[in-house]
DNA sequence: ACTCTGCCTCAAGACGCC
DNA sequence: TTGAGGCAGAGT
DNA sequence: GGCGTCC
């Protein structure tokens, strides 16, 4: 997923990736992709063997991991926008449908495994986030009081225009195509303990490696994504020498039919550009995926049902009832102080 | 030597008790 | 599921 | 700090 390589290649210039601190957040408003973390929630809490699950057998472990989350964020006075998916757009049929496979693939595997190991190996990588539990997560944010936003398409793009409109301040995804998105910022491994805060900026992007916007949306068409096959031969540094060489992938391909070139790149690559290769069609749509208008959004923080929580999380879900507490307690105290700040500082810094 | 590719591995969340 | 990193192999 | 538990 995201753009294959690409934050490899930015490795090489100085700068162009940043290293942050938490603290930098703080006050900030950011906007996250809901289903990748709900996704790796549910996958790093398999790593027991088992999921989190209620009475009734339901699985419980994305809402635990939704509620500390968010209170860990509060905490550090960031304000988190969830973004969730809607229907996912043609282009990614067949990547999805590979995705389908390898998870049909793993899960006749865990069945077949033998030791521990690898059984638990192969539930991971059966996992499923269901409608039903992101409907679940959407409930229970609504409930702490923080903004949710349903994207017509999917999540990464509308996050991406939250960031482009101001809405936001940056998006929190280890996604980097969420910047050929066009948003002007991505922030990696928020809230990772191990690894540090990374950011990037688009606009840094472009200024160093001397490109603009839709040239870096060409590179990255080149080094791979979700929604095009890649020229086989052409990886990392030819993506880049090429797009600075020719300009544009279009100006590339015709660029082939000139003789000259067609023999300087025949002695490189015999590979020729693959039949249907829809360079244009992912263009546009990175330029124009289908989004909510952000006139139409109007986020806000509000202060949590914290009776309703309870009820939600203990009655409903089953959790223990004095832990649930404690994260209600925190996450007063949390909301409290934003709140405080909120009055000194201008609301409308993102 | 350079670069791309494929295949392998690993880790992933948050809390609390010892 | 994802990425990252390492390493071997192949093509130029 | 590492490891088991969370449901």
């Amino acid at each position: 997923m995201g753009i294959k390589n690409l934050h490899k290649l930015l490795r090489k210039w100085e700068n162009v990736i940043q290293e942050r601190n938490i603290q930098d957040f703080a006050g900030k408003k950011i906007a996250i992709d809901i289903s990748i973390l709900v996704y790796q929630i549910v996958i790093a809490i398999r790593n027991t063997g088992t999921d989190l699950v209620n009475t009734n057998g339901d699985i419980t472990s994305h809402l635990l991991g939704i509620f500390n989350k968010t209170i860990s964020m509060l905490e550090k006075g960031i304000y988190p926008v969830y973004v969730f998916d809607g229907k996912p757009p043609n282009m990614k049929n067949s990547i999805l449908k590979s995705r389908r496979e390898q998870r049909k693939k793993a899960k006749l595997k865990m069945k077949q495994a033998d030791n521990k190991e690898d059984k638990i190996k192969y539930f991971k990588r059966s996992v499923v986030v269901t409608k039903k539990q992101l409907n679940e997560c959407s409930q229970l944010i609504q409930l702490m009081g923080i903004p949710v936003v349903n994207a017509p398409q999917e999540a990464d793009s509308q996050c991406a225009q939250l960031a482009k409109d101001g809405l936001v301040y940056g998006v929190s995804t280890e996604d980097m195509d969420i910047l050929t998105f066009g948003s002007p910022r991505i922030i990696r491994n928020l809230s990772s303990k191990k690894k540090e805060i990374i950011q990037i900026d688009l606009e840094k992007i472009l200024k160093k490696l001397e490109l603009n916007y839709l040239q870096f949306i060409d590179l990255c068409i080149l080094l791979g994504c979700d929604y095009c096959t890649t020229i086989p031969g052409i990886g990392m540094k030819k993506a880049y020498q090429l797009i600075k060489q020719f300009g544009s992938i279009e100006t590339f391909i015709e660029s082939l039919n000139e003789t000259d070139i067609k023999k300087e790149y025949e002695n490189l690559n015999k590979s020729l550009v693959p039949e249907n290769y829809n360079y244009r069609n992912t263009s546009n749509y990175f330029q124009n995926p289908i989004v909510k208008d952000s006139k139409q959004i109007n986020l806000q923080w509000t202060e949590p049902d914290y009776d309703k929580i309870l009820e939600f999380m203990v009655s409903q879900f089953g959790f223990n009832k004095s832990k649930i507490q404690k994260g209600i307690a925190r996450l007063r105290r949390a909301y409290n102080s934003l709140n405080k700040n909120n009055k000194q500082i201008p609301h409308y810094i993102c």
